[in-house]
DNA sequence: GGCCCTGTCTGAACACGTTCAAAAAGATGC
DNA sequence: GCATCTTTTTGAACGTGTTCAGACAGGGCC
């Protein structure tokens, strides 16, 4: 749940505190490649062992401060969703949100993408282990979608916030590797893609277009299964 | 080009193509992960240090059989795409031949989207270093467009190829880590999407559909740039 | 044949992620 | 305060990708 492996006491605690801080402080100025555990482990003054006490791998280190964000947005996004009933300012409110939580750390997340985009790795957000932080994540999309406006078609309800969640981590990925000033390109295909999907949903939802809700709730549904 | 470093004798073509491939049968037999680059040196016969002449790592050796199947497809796809017209069949026949060359080392390529993710990576197909490799690619797209039908409108032809390059890409991705019984859930992707993307292209033909046609191709720039 | 040059190949050495046996430090019960 | 058990910490050792200084081989040139 909190990624980290046995933590009993409160001086553990504080021990793996100061290893996740040393690792996030060393990763954020020189980079995720360019620094060891031995480094991290002598800036955190405990011996290279002991990070891997607290963590199972140096990508574990960066899951820890992923971990931490999620934990964040507990009540940071809830309150985002709360402030209008308007969709699209929903879901931008949240991968905003989002981006906002990991800018300190950008380029870092690379290391989770590149170990995260098998799904068979213990750190995918797609794998078994991650489900309880993915379920979650996708719970805020679900809420996004409760009552507001304009109202989403009762057969995509279930299905969209997952989507949306999808959209979001093409989103986010797209970012991360975003070099230009300001990741002004992912505004742009932020700017240009919410209002295609807020306007498909919208489109969707006429009378005439059953069928094709159908057939895309169909393709969804056998890609998933 | 080819991915190798310099092979100028015979007999060093000889070498580099004994190490490629004891490489290919060893992470057949065990894995990627599990196929240590001595393995590799041992099954050549060759010392540790000649696969680093030849390779400049262990993912190149991936790369190397990437472009491999590259070369095979310059006669194989524009023979694909001559056999028909109909848009749809031609853009099947070109990810279906794909997905056939990889299919022999389909976990393998993994490794290569591990690195191949970040831009930076000078392996990976967005960069620089690739580049021909990637326009040799968007050019089968760009002929299978070419007097097909239904026509493509004109001022998708210069964005389209590209598109489904990248629509290409995410289907490999997906075919990848899809366990299911002989990829089927990837057969699932396909036979759904293809039908939409090639609607859809029907559909943003209606002559009232130009706005948002060029808000499409505003977003796909404003993104590219 | 002897000399040199370039391309090919060797294998030890290095750096780094990770593991592990054992020591140290705390907690618990008496 | 001591014995025992658990949690935490240590640092050497291991495996692996990669590098590198130098050995080797063949061909051209005198």
């Amino acid at each position: 749940m909190t990624y980290s492996l046995g933590v009993a006491t409160a001086k553990a605690e504080e021990t793996r505190e100061r290893i996740l801080d040393a690792a996030l402080q060393l990763f954020r100025e020189r980079g995720f490649d360019e620094t060891t555990m031995r480094d991290i482990a002598a800036e955190a003054e405990v011996a290279t062992g002991a990070a891997y006490y607290y963590f199972r791998s140096k990508e574990a280190l960066v899951m820890a401060f992923y971990a931490r964000t999620a934990v964040e947005a507990r009540d940071i996004i809830p309150a985002q969703v709360a402030l209008s009933r308007d969709l699209r300012k929903r879901v931008r409110g949240i991968i905003d949100t989002k981006l906002r939580q990991f800018e300190e750390h950008r380029r870092l997340m690379v290391a989770l993408v590149r170990i995260g985009i098998d799904p068979r790795h213990p750190l995918s957000p797609f794998g078994e282990e991650t489900k309880a932080m993915r379920e979650e994540s996708v719970e805020f999309f679900r809420a996004a979608i409760a009552g507001c406006t304009p109202a989403v078609p009762r057969d995509l309800v279930a299905d969209l916030p997952r989507l949306l969640w999808l959209y979001q981590m093409g989103v986010i990925l797209f970012w991360m590797f975003d070099e230009s000033r300001g990741q002004r390109r992912t505004r742009a295909l932020l700017d240009g893609t919410i209002d295609l999907v807020i306007r498909l949903i919208q489109v969707s939802s006429l009378p005439m277009m059953g069928p094709l809700r159908k057939k895309l709730l169909a393709i969804v549904r056998a890609v998933e299964a």
